[in-house]
DNA sequence: TCCGGCCATCGTGTATGCAAGATTCGCGTA
DNA sequence: TACGCGAATCTTGCATACACGATGGCCGGA
């Protein structure tokens, strides 16, 4: 949530919990519905309950996991149709950051998201799906920043955290890099030429496609967890 | 989709801390800057540290206290530049919100939509603020309702209860509730039609005075606070 | 007089213990 | 055999205890 990196302090132990849970559900790697024992946890992680309490906590807050009074936590159910809808909100704050970004971007930082959108033309010829995944995120945070409005930028990348797995599964259909990058590209002109509509309406397809490309995975990504 | 919350279950102890500070902090009786004091806010409320952290943690998920490692939790600084910023995203999501109702909503929704907008005729009329406030609230409630999307609807209400204490602040300032109903009337009937684009922008321009009317409060709250 | 380091004190982070509610399993009865 | 009730067990929610890091004041030296 906090995006405040701080170097100097050492991690807490219950921030390292937390982080590695959340890796975890996002991943997909603890299917949901999982019962989360803290005393179970806390012996995984060689920590006592309250840090795992407080690691919970957060998660729960940051909508990973679901907590029932006096009946503990389980990983927050994902059915097809939730996903869809946090796709939906997904697309149109992705749409109002870069009708924002389109209007406000400096010709600087106009430059830093052509120059990210040129490196990842090798990315995708080499089929290196992570790397491309990694070049996607900064196009989609320097548009973010473009917003100039630091608490959009937050709330949209606590957003996409919380979409991460989603986001990066529907990246493993084939030929979907390819065209993941020709969007970008129609999306980048819109945003050049600073029409801020026309790079929405890119911005929603876009995010259209991505959410089609994902749904063809769905069935595979359930029937894996079952 | 499990969005049910459950009335049965008494409120745990860190539930009823988390929302009394929630309260006490968007009402403004808490300065920001604040150091929150765990044991202090323990005897207060007559509980151990426990619950006191965990709601803690809590509230620096929603972003109203800020907590940095080892040194506490302070109730989260908000300058004008950060509210104009929170006012601008939150403006975005009702646009986008109502576009999408425009487009969604039932005729039954149209109709509870409209007989709240003419109940608050009562209300702007005896200057009863606390009343419009209220129905307020229904109104944009509907709105959120109108998507058809829980996700949305869930991000939205977490976003305006984050929001809560400004938005209700702007409706003090002379003749902004007869205003406001005027534009949610405009705003009403572009949805009635069906044109969400043009109650979106109707949205955006009710938003935009709202922040308007705020501003013209903020030195006055500044001033009150320190 | 001013600056820097050391020490006391305070507050948070973590561990552990205890009690209450929920789940589950077994037993008795229809 | 099936269903309902109750007790045991498990897990959470909260309280308390302890340790480490941070903050602020004091003292000594320049």
């Amino acid at each position: 949530m906090n995006a405040e990196q701080d170097p100097s302090t050492v991690p807490l132990l219950s921030e390292r919990i937390r982080m590695a849970l959340a890796d975890e559900i996002t991943a997909g790697l603890i299917a949901p519905g999982t019962q989360l024992d803290e005393q179970q946890l806390g012996t995984r992680f060689g920590a006592s309950r309250t840090p795992v309490r407080e690691a919970l906590r957060q998660l729960s807050a940051s909508g990973l996991v679901e907590m029932r009074p006096r009946r503990g936590a389980v990983v927050a159910a994902m059915t097809a149709e939730r996903i869809f809808e946090m796709f939906e909100l997904s697309a149109e704050i992705e749409a109002l950051c870069v009708r924002l970004a389109a209007w406000r971007m400096t010709p600087l930082e106009r430059n830093r998201l052509r120059r990210i959108h040129e490196e990842s033309a090798d990315a995708v010829a080499r089929g290196d799906i992570d790397e491309y995944d990694r070049l996607n995120w900064r196009f989609h945070d320097s548009i973010y920043e473009g917003t100039h409005n630091a608490f959009i930028v937050e709330q949209a990348k606590a957003l996409r955290e919380r979409m991460a797995a989603f986001r990066r599964a529907q990246l493993r259909e084939d030929g979907r890099p390819a065209l993941s990058r020709e969007e970008h590209g129609a999306l980048l002109e819109a945003i050049m030429r600073g029409d801020g509509e026309e790079a929405a309406k890119q911005m929603r397809a876009h995010m259209f496609n991505a959410s089609g490309a994902l749904e063809r995975f769905a069935s595979f990504v359930n029937s894996d967890h079952r």
